[in-house]
DNA sequence: CTGGCACCTGGAGTACGCTCCAGGTCAAGA
DNA sequence: TCTTGACCTGGAGCGTACTCCAGGTGCCAG
């Protein structure tokens, strides 16, 4: 079974060492393995988890609601109802965080609109 | 020409009066009027303004690039060139946001999916 | 004339999410 | 043998964007 080092982790994830470091600290990525030397050697357990705090993330979930979601995978399949509650909620909260973007967006694009309508009027005289 | 008081501003535009205070202070809202008491009045323009702040702050432009285009609008109409060219590639940022928001989107949703099905499959014997 | 409310100021404090640092270990290549 | 580079730890520090606070003013309703 492969398993990873830090640095090809961060490669991979887009994660810093110091993120992937501070991840494990509050608890989100729980009991990363070691090697001989207490380095860290992640498998691909790991970096699956580690792509969907990417997701999670990336889609604007508070740490503090990544943790509770990871409480919940901890907690073993009799939770699994409670994930799919917490990631249905979720994904409505980013259907209206692009609504909002797209009607923010065209807002912008009216102005920008507007500003190429200005420039077209013949200046002086 | 009508005058709106912080509270009414604040309604208006979903900005805190502390937020609307800071605004001014960190010179993106310049010149606010006063009345005899000294107390905010605010005009159509500065709520418009505030209304244009609005959808680039929900866009995810900094307060510093707000800045910058606080400053082009100070100088007058000879900056429209730049600020068209600001806005339209802030206006790119959001294309993008939005498409990385839809892929990760995807991937929950295939998450949800993937819980669904393993609550599908017949559990003990 | 007395609340009560909306507002004022300058300055300090907060929440979030990292990010950096000093000092140290370990293994491999020149 | 020496150096380099990747990694380790605990703890401090940082950037962003507000948010809160104490102490005070002005005005209107009862």
């Amino acid at each position: 079974m492969a398993v990873f080092t830090p640095g090809q982790v961060s490669e991979e994830t887009g994660f810093s060492l110091d993120t992937l470091r501070y991840y494990e600290r509050i608890g989100l990525l729980g009991n990363v393995g070691r090697n001989a030397a207490g380095q860290r050697r992640f498998t691909d357990g790991d970096v699956g988890w580690l792509n969907m705090i990417r997701c999670l993330r990336d889609t604007g979930m508070p740490i503090a609601e990544m943790l509770r979601f990871a409480e919940l995978v901890r907690q073993g399949d009799h939770t699994i109802r409670d994930r799919i509650e917490l990631l249905e909620s979720h994904d409505e909260g980013v259907e209206r965080q692009i609504a909002t973007l797209r009607r923010r967006q065209g807002a912008i694009q009216n102005k920008i609109q507007y500003y190429k309508d200005v420039m077209a009027i013949p200046q002086g005289v």
